[in-house]
DNA sequence: AAGTATTGATTGTATATACAATTTTGATTA
DNA sequence: TAATCAAAATTGTATATACAATCAATACTT
């Protein structure tokens, strides 16, 4: 999984900031010295501090040094382009893992799910359940309709994967809408997302649709607030 | 003002793309060819493609190419987007008003804002606290810090309307950066916000960008959840 | 003692070069 | 013609090196 020196150097320095063997506001040691501890050149420290910067571990302060800012890094995406959560985890450069808690082909939805992705009656449509994980903490709780016509077929391990990939093997997803709530974690999300209740998360209703504009997807997840944030870049139109 | 070569290639290779020299969907010469034609190095068309990447001016393909991404839409739809609360406000014909809780000129402010605004030592900067809200009710609490020598003057008056238009009177803003979490609120802003401490409500973190790419004003604020959602079109890139 | 100049440390930028990984293209072969 | 293989193109990573800009600390001067 990993394949690079700096991205190696960049998970050994977010470890040992995890043990804290660097604590909070404390100084890294110099790039050249990083550079000579790892015997390697200064740019690929930097590289690898250019990483952690863009995880949020820690901030340069030009001239004087590199700082801890916190021990865990949150993953974000946001209108940078529409990626599912496999996608943007990988260009954190991190393990995802996923667990599929339900997966299931039915016609009993609720009356949203109806309307969001237009569905005849009856019609059926995948229902998967899924809990995503990166480096085995659990990240993610996301509640999927699928239309079933788009996959005739899929398998538990499918569901495993990015689903957006394997859609686009037949259908090619042209947008989506996305709203965003913040939300109070209630018990039993909770549990499953391991943390407590009453803890902040992110409820983000996606519906993503076909270059025609037709629906195809209608998805429900619930982000931990600690591990998770969307990073929007606005344009000002003139 | 422009200081580093690979910033004034990127803004050369930008104006290319808005004058149409580059369209959109079509490939950038090669890392190789540009760097020939700009009397350069690779790594330095490196850098200045990284910004334009950060921009979202254009996407890379890995042993493809680089390719200019539509500069329009894609964002800021609904909500606050680059338009700032009051426009975005009027835009639902909701009647806003401003409670300027704090306005000072400072050069006492936490050491991420020096950061994100990349100030000097001792810069001074507008410090402006408001709460806004619409048909009399509570909807955003706002910590803003403003480079000084971007508004000289700033009256509390001003300070009631839209900072963004005001801003532009000398400089034109050019896109924004946002970061957006799901907290919970604590006891003094939930007071402020005139709900109940607990309840859940994003904070939006905001560094708006001249069009060179040069931090203008760094803004944190508090929406509360009920009153508010973020709202993102995405557009899947193929 | 207080201000000033110097020096070292540290990050930021730039050049030059090489190889790796993968896609595209073109040539070769069955 | 179709399939296969080889070469070229292109981005990604890595090493080595140098200078610039600025902050912090030290030494020096008044």
């Amino acid at each position: 999984m990993v394949k690079y020196l700096y991205v190696e150097i960049a998970g050994a320095l977010r470890d040992d900031i995890q043990k804290g063997v660097y604590e909070i506001h404390q100084k890294l040691p110099s790039e050249t010295d990083l550079a000579n501890h790892f015997s390697t050149t200064r740019l690929t420290i930097r590289k690898a501090i250019d990483l952690l910067v863009k995880q949020q571990v820690v901030v340069r302060d030009r001239n004087r040094g590199t700082y801890v800012l916190a021990t865990q890094s949150k993953i974000s995406s946001g209108s940078s382009g529409l990626v599912g959560f496999t996608e943007a985890a990988k260009q954190f450069q991190l393990d995802v893992s996923t667990r599929v808690l339900d997966l299931r082909r039915t016609i009993v939805y609720p009356d949203y799910v109806a309307s969001k992705l237009d569905l005849a009656p009856q019609e059926p449509v995948w229902q998967i359940e899924r809990l995503r994980m990166t480096d085995g903490e659990a990240m993610t709780h996301e509640q999927i309709y699928l239309k079933q016509k788009i996959l005739p077929e899929l398998t538990a391990h499918e569901a495993q994967g990015s689903l957006y990939r394997l859609i686009e093997q037949t259908v090619p997803i042209g947008y989506a809408n996305q709203e965003l709530e913040a939300v109070v974690l209630e018990k039993g999300l909770s549990d499953l997302l391991e943390t407590a209740p009453g803890q902040p998360a992110f409820l983000a209703h996606t519906v993503a649709y076909s270059m025609d504009g037709y629906p195809i997807l209608y998805d429900n997840s619930h982000y931990r607030a600690d591990k998770y944030t969307f990073h929007n870049i606005l344009q000002r139109e003139h």
